[in-house]
DNA sequence: ATGATCTCCTGAGCGC
DNA sequence: TGCGCTCAGGAGATCA
């Protein structure tokens, strides 16, 4: 299930391979994705442009090509970017792109509700307009976080989870995130603090900054643009680990379904916040 | 306007 | 062994 961390993971890996080539083809396979573009328009619009920059926004990728093209790429829950021909008989391949350079890259998924579109210049990126601010931008701050929230009653995780808001959690890193801050994932947003809000926002930072050093998070399905899985499902604190000791306080982690998401969390190390008149 | 719920999809895991 | 059920979850649609 890649998050902000394994796009950006998969970002880096691709980035060295495909800048400055160009699009020699594109094969699309029979099944539906959940949106993807026509043979047709995926072929008129990519052959023979090169790749000037691969960017990542929210869970998306970026691909700016010359002209004015863009293309965007979600992996939705099981997709794969994988570089190199896929092996004979491979599973789910809905895409391949071939490169100058003899350079192929597959983009498999089982679940197939990941999202392959092409954008002709000046076209707009219609799904981009639904991403909220990025984690690490400047414009995210405590008291950002704050005036979004006020008067709001949604469970903290609930807001975590809103990619309109803040672009590219999902559920692990947002368990992660309150995780670490100490805060109760039922707590409502409204009643956080500007001290709580900057904890919380320091902490999510961290966790995906350190998830992106391990590579991602392979919990079932998470391969990176080479194949190889991640690591940092070796730190995780909380997500996946119902009826484990808390690996701060022994107390059991608890499991609750929010928004029909799992959540996990520890009852000890997160309390129900108390509410208190004064916010900020 | 806000927030909750449903939908899409397939394979793994489980009980019987 | 095989059948039926549940679960995983991002994001857009839909509902109260």
């Amino acid at each position: 299930m890649p998050e902000l961390p394994e796009v950006e993971v998969i970002r880096r890996g691709l980035a060295p391979r495909l800048l400055g080539r160009r699009f020699l083809s594109v094969k699309v396979g029979k099944k539906r994705l959940r949106q993807a573009s026509s043979q047709e328009h995926l072929t008129r619009w990519l052959s023979g442009r090169r790749l000037e920059r691969l960017q990542r926004r929210g869970k998306y990728l970026v691909f700016r090509l010359e002209g004015g093209v863009t293309m965007l790429i979600h992996l939705g829950m099981t997709g794969r970017l994988l570089l190199g021909p896929p092996f004979r008989g491979e599973k789910h391949v809905h895409l391949v792109f071939t490169l100058e350079d003899g350079i192929t890259l597959a983009f498999q998924d089982v679940r197939r509700f990941g999202q392959v579109l092409v954008f002709a210049p000046d076209e707009p990126l219609t799904p981009l307009n639904q991403v909220g601010r990025e984690p690490f931008s400047r414009r995210v701050t405590p008291a950002w976080l704050g005036e979004v929230s006020v008067g709001r009653t949604r469970p903290l995780k609930n807001f975590l989870l809103d990619g309109r808001v803040l672009a590219g959690l999902g559920n692990i890193y947002a368990c992660e995130a309150m995780f670490a801050a100490g805060i109760h994932p039922v707590t409502p947003v409204g009643t956080l603090n500007f001290k709580e809000w900057g904890l919380l926002l320091q902490e999510i930072r961290r966790i995906l900054k350190q998830a992106i050093r391990q590579g991602g998070t392979t919990v079932n399905d998470y391969l990176d643009s080479h194949g190889k899985t991640g690591l940092f499902q070796l730190d995780l604190m909380v997500y996946g680990r119902e009826g484990e000791s808390c690996r701060r306080c022994g107390n059991l982690i608890q499991r609750l379904v929010q928004a029909g998401r799992s959540t996990f969390f520890c009852p000890h190390c997160q309390r129900v916040k108390q509410l208190s008149g004064c916010n900020f």
